[in-house]
DNA sequence: CCTAAATGCTCTAGTCACTATAGGTTCAAG
DNA sequence: CTTGAACCTATAGTGACTAGAGCATTTAGG
């Protein structure tokens, strides 16, 4: 049996965290010492780890909840955890094409200022003034 | 003298969201009219033409108000304008490179299932044991 | 002049995924 | 038996808004 400060060693989430999930239902309320300190078995640990999986993919809280709830029931088809990975692959190429769109726009304000006095900065002209910019953002 | 509904349609920034920026401290309080209601002269909304440049840039609202502080002295050196603005062309690129190795495992992980049943689902596998990822994150 | 619709007002609470703090209790080592 | 690390609950704060309730004002048409 771990202690909530050993799970969290073992899977990399932080004590309150853990303690967050529960709240939410991520996670089962585990068993208690006779002092009330959580204990936990090794599924509770595997769970975690998967959660914490998904959200260093990115993945929201709530898709997170909707797989946990699909990979109880191997039976069943798994079209769509297809479904909602694809959302968030989509989501994340939507996000770097957007990123890129700003850092092409930044770079190009940045670059164009000599360093003199704000009077005359590139930087600050630029932002009060969109029509100096290149594309959308 | 505009309303706060004109002001947000020529700036493209939500009215709840200039009585927001208000409250923040980020623009004046503006006159009222004899009703209490707000009145916007042509400077608020320069100023708020700047905000939403700058947010839409990815700018946080913190690095804004320095940048808006810089903006009312033009002449002091404009170096501290290129430090925000340079530290957030930074903070954008390694969010597009960490994004970037997120949709590689992501397209890897969605890539390699057949579109079975949960039991031998690929996505949901992969999400639960992170050895069989290729990179880091 | 009157009315009705659109717009405005303040205030509070909710979003997401945590993180921090306060003030107390339990556990394991020495 | 004592000490100090780790644990407990509960509340509030983060960023940047957004939503809703319950009113007041403004403006255009009749």
């Amino acid at each position: 049996m771990l202690t909530i400060g050993e799970l969290a060693r073992a899977t990399g989430v932080k004590v309150p965290t853990i303690r967050y999930y529960e709240k939410l239902g991520l996670i089962a309320e585990p068993t208690r010492s006779e002092g009330n300190q959580r204990r936990y078995a090794g599924p509770a640990r595997q769970r975690l780890s998967f959660i914490r999986h998904a959200r260093d993919l990115g993945l929201s809280l709530d898709a997170i909840r909707e797989l946990l709830h699909l990979s109880e029931n191997p039976d069943m088809p798994c079209a769509e955890a297809h479904v909602i990975a694809g959302a968030h692959l989509a989501a994340t190429r939507a996000r770097i094409a957007q990123l890129q769109r700003l850092e092409a726009e930044l770079a190009r304000i940045t670059s164009a200022c000599d360093t003199g006095t704000i009077g005359d900065c590139h930087v600050i002209h630029a932002l009060a003034d969109h029509s100096l910019c290149d594309g959308e953002h």
